[in-house]
DNA sequence: GCATTAACACGTA
DNA sequence: TACGTGTTAATGC
């Protein structure tokens, strides 16, 4: 199953990106036109198979990754300890920029939880923009600042003890509009998957998305969860 | 108590 | 058919 591949699906099987591919990636919209234009024949697009990893510990990287479509996971395991996933990754998530910009090797995994479309804008192009593009500039640190509320939230989740709580807070993270423009109003993502993102068993989290549809807050669906009301969300995830 | 695993029926893609 | 959901029973900390 661990195949000794090193490389990603995007170094191996990469095509262009369609224009509704286009059309959904946020900052490009932001960019001047000329630089949209380049960037568009620039960014490869690729299909990952359930559990092929898009960034590898230790491995230098060479692409700025977004979600497509699909669902990745951040994790940990690879080496020591326990497997700890950090979070999930949903469609409309760009991610990476900080190991592109220290120059560094991947502290974690990321892989896909099942079959997912991921882009990649060349590390060359990414320095370019850096250097170059303002509005390219704004998006970066606007979503690095989006982050750092994201993973402070997230040490609170780790503390908390209350399942409920948990599978809450996991949720209006996810749904969070700025980091994950894709997802929208409903979030694909089966209870299997939020069980191994929260660290709580299928049926639990099964209980607590049942409690939190009675509350109001979402509806749970076949195969997703839509948010219903995102604030009350939001709300009830700084009330304790 | 509370969460987990195992097992099953049932519905959906 | 394969997968996701809802539910119950037995087990463990």
């Amino acid at each position: 199953m661990a195949e000794a591949a090193a490389v990603t699906p995007l170094h191996r099987r990469a095509r262009h990106a369609t224009p509704a591919e286009l059309a959904d990636i946020v900052w490009l919209q932001t960019l001047e036109p000329a630089d949209r234009d380049r960037v568009a024949e620039e960014l490869q697009v690729a299909e990952a198979h359930p559990g092929e990893l898009l960034c590898r510990i230790g491995r230098t990287p060479s692409y700025w990754l977004g979600v497509v479509s699909g669902l990745l996971k951040m994790n940990n395991d690879s080496s020591v300890g326990a497997p700890v996933t950090f979070t999930g990754i949903p469609p409309g998530a760009w991610f990476g920029e900080g190991t592109l910009l220290k120059h560094e090797a991947y502290r974690y995994n990321v892989q896909a939880l099942r079959k997912s479309t991921v882009a990649g804008l060349p590390m060359a192009s990414f320095h370019r923009l850096l250097d170059n593009s303002i509005p390219f500039n704004r998006f970066v640190m606007r979503q690095l600042n989006e982050r750092l509320g994201q993973f402070i939230a997230a040490r609170e989740i780790d503390r908390l003890n209350d399942p409920d709580l948990r599978v809450a807070r996991s949720l209006a993270a996810l749904f969070h509009p700025v980091l994950y423009p894709g997802v929208g109003s409903l979030l694909r993502i089966t209870q299997q998957e939020l069980g191994m993102l929260v660290g709580l068993s299928r049926q639990r989290v099964n209980e607590a998305l049942h409690t939190l549809q009675r509350s109001g807050l979402i509806r749970i669906e076949y195969g997703g969860v839509r948010v219903l009301d995102l604030d009350g969300l939001q709300r009830q995830v700084f009330h304790s």
